[in-house]
DNA sequence: AGACACCCCTGAGAGC
DNA sequence: TGCTCTCAGGGGTGTC
């Protein structure tokens, strides 16, 4: 499940790969992917521009062309960009790229959450809804103990739930959210009103220092995610509390418990997290 | 505006 | 063996 680290670490191997290259067309394979702009279209609004910069925001993934044309490529729960190599056909490809160097990459993604979207950045009335209403980068300044205290004022939301929301902070979902409410001791069905000066303090500082971890390990491998490469992200076995469900909590020894919070599943340690 | 339910989608794994 | 059910969850939409 792509987030923040995992989009970051595909971004950081495109950047070698595509940077300057020009993209000589793309094959969409299952037209559900592609929107605010025609499937039919969009083919003809890349061709043979050029590959700017690659960046991220949150999770989603920005290749900037020539000519102010913007690709953002959310990744959903199981997408993923890969160089594809012919001789070994990849199942799942919902649509591919080809480049000027010959080589071709391709979007997989088995669960069809992913999407792409086509926009010119100087016409706002196109620019993606989504990018507009996202939260600060964890990394930027604006993400800070001031902003947390500003922010959870008024809202009677859980503590993951919080953290976990994307106008709030951009990039957090449920791995990660887990994770980083374990390293600050905050028990996930906190409501956001309750935290804590220090609380916001710790939030901020373990987000930070959590997803850079795992930028640093390629990511996290759960099921579904790869590397540009096929190769896996090694944040997994750093894990301390998600997918640990019966385990010892590694600072007490209390078992890890699993819960449902907004239909999505919760890890944390009774002992540790208040 | 916030909270919440529901939908999208496929494969792995459990249970019978 | 093979069928059916449940679960994984990011983000959009619609309703109250």
């Amino acid at each position: 499940m792509p987030e923040l680290p995992e989009a970051q670490t595909i971004v950081n191997e495109l950047v070698s790969e595509i940077i300057g290259k020009v993209i000589l067309g793309i094959e969409v394979f299952d037209p559900k992917f592609v929107k605010q702009i025609k499937t039919s279209d969009i083919g003809k609004k890349i061709k043979g521009k050029s590959v700017i910069k690659v960046s991220r925001r949150g999770k989603a993934i920005i290749i900037e062309l020539s000519q102010s044309f913007n690709l953002l490529i959310q990744l959903g729960m199981t997408g993923g960009l890969i160089l594809l190599n012919p001789d070994q056909p990849q199942k799942y490809i919902r649509y591919q790229f080809l480049l000027s160097n010959s080589k071709v990459l391709g979007f997989r993604d088995m669960r069809k959450f992913g999407k792409i979207i086509g926009y010119h950045k100087e016409q706002p009335e196109f620019y993606p809804k989504f990018l507009k209403s996202l939260g600060p980068e964890p990394f930027s300044e604006d993400f800070s103990e001031k902003y947390l205290l500003l922010k959870k004022k008024n809202r009677s939301l859980s503590a993951k739930d919080f953290i976990m929301d994307q106008k709030m902070v951009a990039g957090v979902g449920n791995i990660y959210a887990c994770e980083i409410l374990y390293a600050a001791k905050i028990n996930p069905k906190r409501k956001t009103a309750t935290l804590k000066k220090k609380e916001c303090k710790r939030i901020v500082q373990y987000t930070r220092e959590i997803l850079n971890r795992a930028i640093k390990r390629g990511g996290t491998t759960i099921r579904d995610y790869m590397r540009l490469d096929e190769s896996y992200g090694e944040y997994k076995e750093k894990l301390l509390v998600y997918g640990r469900e019966n385990e010892p909590c590694v600072k007490c020894s209390t078992l890890i418990k699993r819960i449902r919070q907004s239909n999505r599943s919760t890890f944390f340690c009774p002992c540790c997290q208040k």
